[in-house]
DNA sequence: ACTATAAGTGAGTAATCACTCATTATGAAA
DNA sequence: TTTCATAATGAGTGATTACTCACTTATAGT
């Protein structure tokens, strides 16, 4: 939630800003994007922002930083070795409730997604507050959870790493598909969602 | 082939001015890539550039182009229908035959694939070349293929387009991180491509 | 050897870039 | 009302941008 407590605590100068960097970068791309035009649409001088940012990619990393937080919260929810066996009964409605809960994220906060998915290659300070996230957070608990999966017989015994790879493949697959490649072909979203998720549940099973 | 024919065809400066942005714009991506700093890495004058190309997006377009037109080749060749009940015996076969053959080109052209994904999104004119070459070689060819496979009850009777996002989601997902995302992790590559088919195979069938 | 066409050059162009800074406006505490 | 810190401004900075053009060099047909 630091990402909203950070954006009550900006004067609406600021607030500005970043919506309109939000909007300018995820339409153009971070370098073809300048600060003139980021001013401009925020109704701001162009001093204004280096006022708050010390430079323009200061201003991405701000804009970036909190989502990727957030996108990874999910998995680092304290005991979910416990949750486990209490909430998910089954393989599938792990995967469900993964997949509609990052889906719904990644629809909510869909131009910051965008840019992080752009421009995470050229940005060193992208790809290591990924990654921290992932080592900190992510691999313990959802190693154990495929482990689980992998004992009870819903999930072949595939290398974790691979396992984890499918999942993540496809459900980067179909928000990038539905929401940023061919926004306007999907219609019954729900529908396609979740043929998706039975498509990774049968794919994996032994 | 055109794309080796105008390789060939080009002149030394040429040839050199191209290899320098496809190695320079497929690291920093094209916004950030001056033309000068091309010209100094392919030792030639800027000028030089601007006899070949009207403008540094024409240089883009030129290297990107052909290799979109390669990139769905496989899928244009005619009668594939015919040469389906021949060569491709089972669902299993067909992906089998599609994700080695075109995982291996994308590691052929790996800097230029990278270019194009990551670019697609900020130009209309390489979206416009992707979707020329779908609507015009690979929609046909694969419905039908897909088609037929579902006749014969090896593919479960999904809508077409989503079987089709499906495979090419989890073509897409495999050379993004064996090759881009995560290079170095990725050790036994045939293994975990032949995993990923069957994957795709499995999570299929009805 | 002469000529014509194309290839290559590099200094020069106006425009734009990210960023600075002296100055002014604002708003709340005293 | 005075004070003071912070917010905001916008003209100005040198550097860099994509691109041009007058000129030289190389190639090739006659």
């Amino acid at each position: 939630m630091s990402y909203l407590v950070e954006k009550t605590n900006m004067s609406l100068k600021q607030r500005q800003i970043v919506e309109a960097a939000i909007e300018i970068i995820s339409e153009k791309g971070f370098a073809a994007t300048s600060t003139s035009e980021i001013a401009k649409r925020a109704g701001v001088a162009e001093g204004t922002i280096f006022r708050h940012y010390q430079s323009k990619k200061d201003l991405l990393l701000s804009i970036v930083g909190p989502v990727i937080a957030e996108v990874f919260a999910p998995m680092a929810i304290r005991d979910l070795e416990n949750v486990l066996a209490e909430e998910f009964t089954s393989f599938e409605s792990f995967i469900r409730a993964v997949y509609s809960n990052r889906v719904a994220f990644a629809e909510k906060h869909l131009p910051i997604v965008r840019i992080i998915l752009q421009e995470a290659p050229y940005h060193p300070e992208i790809r290591a507050q990924i990654l921290q996230q992932v080592a900190s957070s992510v691999i313990n608990k959802v190693t154990k959870i495929i482990q689980h999966f992998q004992l009870t017989g819903e999930v072949a015994t595939l290398p974790t790493k691979l396992v984890f790879q499918l999942i993540i493949s496809n459900l980067v697959g179909f928000v990038l598909s539905s929401y940023i490649a061919f926004p306007k072909l999907a219609k019954n979203m729900e529908e396609d969602l979740e043929q998706t998720i039975q498509f990774v549940v049968k794919g994996l099973r032994p």
